[in-house]
DNA sequence: TATCAATTATTGATATATCAATTAAAATTC
DNA sequence: GAATTTTAATTGATATATCAATAATTGATA
């Protein structure tokens, strides 16, 4: 069955819609709690305590951030004294990045607001939706990927 | 069941993965065509070609929009000619938004392009699947809305 | 090995999102 | 009816996304 414009535009809208909102609650929520981060310096964060010493180009990757967005992200984190770059003394075109000691102990005090702020929003949903909504988005996504290569 | 936080941190990651490649295909498909709008520019563009005589606040609402990015995409797209401001005379604080004649016969071509690249990605997913995910972000969307009033 | 090509990171420019402050006008209230 | 509050739009500041250009380094090749 072929979709009409008008409700193929719907499903993005509604896409949108619901990321848009997650963002914009979470911003209000790490306000209150005087969170020291954006949720994407967090995003960036999270990735560099769970696994050291990745390069700004993984980072980007695994993050789906830009590397000029990885660039100037770091640089508020650094200033905040939570990571630290590391040149790599076998290419010395690459920085590794490592969590500073203070940014360490932050973490899992952060880590709690976080997942108390996530739990809001799927709240009360089924797994198996949860899921099969899952699923349905990754298959959006691999349907543009593909034609992006 | 709950989920773990791990799991949890992935749902939105999901939502933001898929969202943000259908931005990128978006924008690529639009530079090759030499589309001449961003796809933010176009949602704006839309809801004024779709319904003319809205104010700015409406337009902010419905397309789920700052009203400070509403003022400068505005600007853009009256800067490209397509659509012009309109002072209210009952109230004087609004304006409302009306395509120009260049801005109405270019929409339909433009609608061709962007329900092209939108298929792109909902391809070969069957219907009740989109309805599935589609009701799912709702709820998602509901959550968060709920407890942001 | 000298040159050319590819890779990593940075920087600048533009677009957008968000927040705060401001202006102008309208609505409310005292 | 004057003063205050609210509303609509704008503007400035900061953060992020994207693209293009650049610098430094490494890899490939002739």
């Amino acid at each position: 069955m072929k979709r009409s414009s008008k409700l193929v535009e719907v499903t993005y809208f509604i896409m949108d819609r619901a990321v848009k909102r997650s963002k914009q609650y979470s911003a209000m929520k790490l306000q209150e709690h005087q969170f020291p981060l954006t949720i994407d310096q967090w995003i960036i964060f999270k990735r560099i305590v769970e696994e050291e010493g990745q390069n700004q180009i993984e980072i980007a990757e695994s993050t789906y951030k830009d590397p000029a967005s990885v660039t100037r992200i770091l640089d508020l984190l650094r200033k905040k004294g939570l990571v630290r770059k590391h040149l790599d003394e076998n290419d010395r075109r690459r920085y590794t990045l490592f969590p500073t000691e203070e940014g360490k102990q932050a973490y899992e005090g952060m880590l709690d607001i976080i997942t108390e702020i996530r739990g809001v929003g799927v709240q009360g949903i089924p797994e198996e939706d949860l899921a099969q909504m899952e699923a349905t988005l990754n298959r959006i996504y691999e349907n543009f990927d593909q034609k992006m290569k």
